[in-house]
DNA sequence: ATCCTTTGCACAATCGTTTGCGCAAACCTG
DNA sequence: CAGGTTTGCGCAAACGATTGTGCAAAGGAT
């Protein structure tokens, strides 16, 4: 039952009601007695405002879109999972979009979302053209990027620290006695993995490691690709000693390849990957990981898109809010003695 | 730019537009020129109605609601990727819920999906509480229960095979030679976990084997709870020889205590659990697994739901839709000799 | 030239809210 | 009792679409 219904049920106008639930019943002068009345015969008829018709009226939604590339990816998962517990906190819904990793459905979803008038949109942008997010600044949409970020589009960003993770891996590493250590990345245009790979180049280059190109391996975000590019890795000599897997995906590639090769880890090599998960501990051994703040990137990214909401008048540029990282030393990587 | 603005700018009635919008111009008799006129200048500006105001007015908002218990949960994960893609596909968005496991916030979501006009709602319930869903009975919503399902509520629903996927387990574990099958278990008034336990107790049966008590733990979808019942089973004498976890949490708990005690899967004990993950096969030993057809079960639902909202006349009761599900043999369950 | 039909489009009501404004009735004040 | 103020609420116009109806102008028939 709506408000309308309500109105004529009782035999008062519209308007009084309305003020009424809104809980302005004193603002606008209505008496009390007709205050309980009106709130009584509600909640008795479980009678509530149509949305869809405020949010005409208001011109607001109250509703937040969240557009990630896979929503199967465990990591968007907790993302998603955080960002609706906040929002829904605020009193906002989520409209969920996923765009399966491709530019075009990316776009498609946009339409979608602007289509229903969102009043933000939280998003994890896929690939590395930027060109379709444009109607996104010209639309005035308050927006939030979260883990990967275009810088030319010159919104607020919600990101973790990819380099201190990776720069702080490798110096785990190299404390250890590592030296050849090689990197699994994933697609290079994705700003994630680039920050990963700087700060894994920065970790070589503070221990005097020279940076070599035929130990970067990996450059697609798919485990089949990982698992190749580590046999090949593994099949080099002399051979790396240490792998930094940039994401969850590619380590279980790399622990394939492991696999299949025969390999011991930690014994033949280290493994360090990025993201915690809940089965890394039981891997044997268990796998040591750099784990992500995601809870904390989706309540931040929330609250971001809020304070823009409020405000209404949109930073023309935001610093980026880069919230840090934990390594979890476990069993998979170890001192190495030999050469 | 929406369908009133494009409207003004063109000197043209509102109706005329949204006829021509609608593809419906000819029907109307608009001249071949002004619908020219018009179709131009709305890609150019690229000008499309609002949604909320044609929501308002067709009273249908082309949103299908998805309410879950938890989202970071793979299994759920996977399952809203397939039901948003379906969606999108026939045009429809969706409204993203989680409730957290908690009926309270479960009835609160479903008075948030509500107001919102959604068009239909997939559900998977909560808890063993129906009482706060009655709301979805008298509000003539459509509705699709997946994976878990009241069969109070009358509505449709999609499961897979829960029964069969735990006696075909059971029954690969006689094969082998287990006479002492213990059973790990979550929430009991789940009706996934009653069909699972069912199927349990039908394989034991089968084999002519007597069910005990004592060898059924669990009774929470907590990995801490499941490592410690585990634990208990372990320390028994003579201890099972096999266990069958009813999920992947569950089964991440029963590995933790298997770790703990120092025991070799698959040599002192074997392992099937429900729900296929990626990292299933990267375990030592690679886990046996009962597949879901998660995919299939998203689609199921989107198509069981729009196919009631093109019916209108919701029937009264609908045969749960029931989907096979696949054991994955590897290498966590060995034959078993001694005794 | 008149009447009838077709063509082509606009008018206005409607969906369910919110909100500025106005208007009675009741209540003082002198 | 006239005039002013307060109290309590309704009217009507938005928000932006869809759709039944109506009405001119153009074209054809007689």
């Amino acid at each position: 039952m709506n408000l309308k219904a309500l109105a004529q049920h009782l035999g008062i106008s519209a308007s009084t009601v309305s003020r009424v639930l809104a809980g302005r019943g004193d603002e606008f002068r209505i008496a009390k007695a007709t205050q309980k009345r009106i709130l009584e015969e509600a909640s008795a008829m479980s009678a509530r405002p149509d949305e869809l018709a405020r949010s005409l009226r208001l011109q607001s939604s109250r509703t937040l879109g969240l557009l990630i590339p896979d929503i199967s990816n465990p990591f968007f998962a907790s993302l998603a999972r955080a960002v609706e517990r906040r929002a829904r906190a605020q009193g906002y819904t989520v409209l969920l979009a996923d765009s399966q990793e491709s530019t075009e459905v990316e776009a498609e979803c946009i339409r979608m979302l602007l289509d229903r008038r969102i009043d933000g949109l939280i998003l994890a942008p896929v690939g590395g053209e930027s060109a379709h997010l444009e109607v996104l600044t010209t639309s005035k949409l308050p927006l939030t990027q979260v883990d990967r970020v275009f810088a030319s589009l010159q919104a607020a960003s919600v990101v973790s620290d990819n380099f201190s993770g990776a720069r702080d891996a490798v110096r785990h590493l190299v404390k250890l006695g590592h030296r050849r250590i090689a990197c699994l990345q994933g697609k290079e245009d994705s700003s994630v993995i680039a920050e990963r790979v700087r700060g894994y180049r920065a970790g070589l280059t503070e221990a005097g490691i020279r940076f070599r190109g035929d130990l970067l391996a990996g450059g697609e975000h798919s485990q089949a690709i990982a698992r190749d590019h580590t046999q090949r890795l593994l099949g080099a000599q002399p051979r790396p000693t240490a792998i930094l897997a940039l994401s969850n995906l590619l380590a279980l590639g790399a622990l394939e390849a492991v696999r299949e090769a025969q390999l011991t880890i930690p014994a033949d090599l280290s493994l360090i990957a990025f993201d915690e998960q809940p089965w890394a501990s039981l891997l044997s051994p268990p796998l040591t990981t750099i784990a992500q703040p995601v809870e904390d990137m989706g309540t931040a990214a929330v609250d971001s898109l809020l304070a823009q909401i409020k405000l209404t008048t949109r930073k023309p540029k935001t610093a980026p809010i880069v919230l840090p990282v934990r390594l979890i030393q476990r069993g998979s990587v170890a001192v190495w003695k030999k050469d």
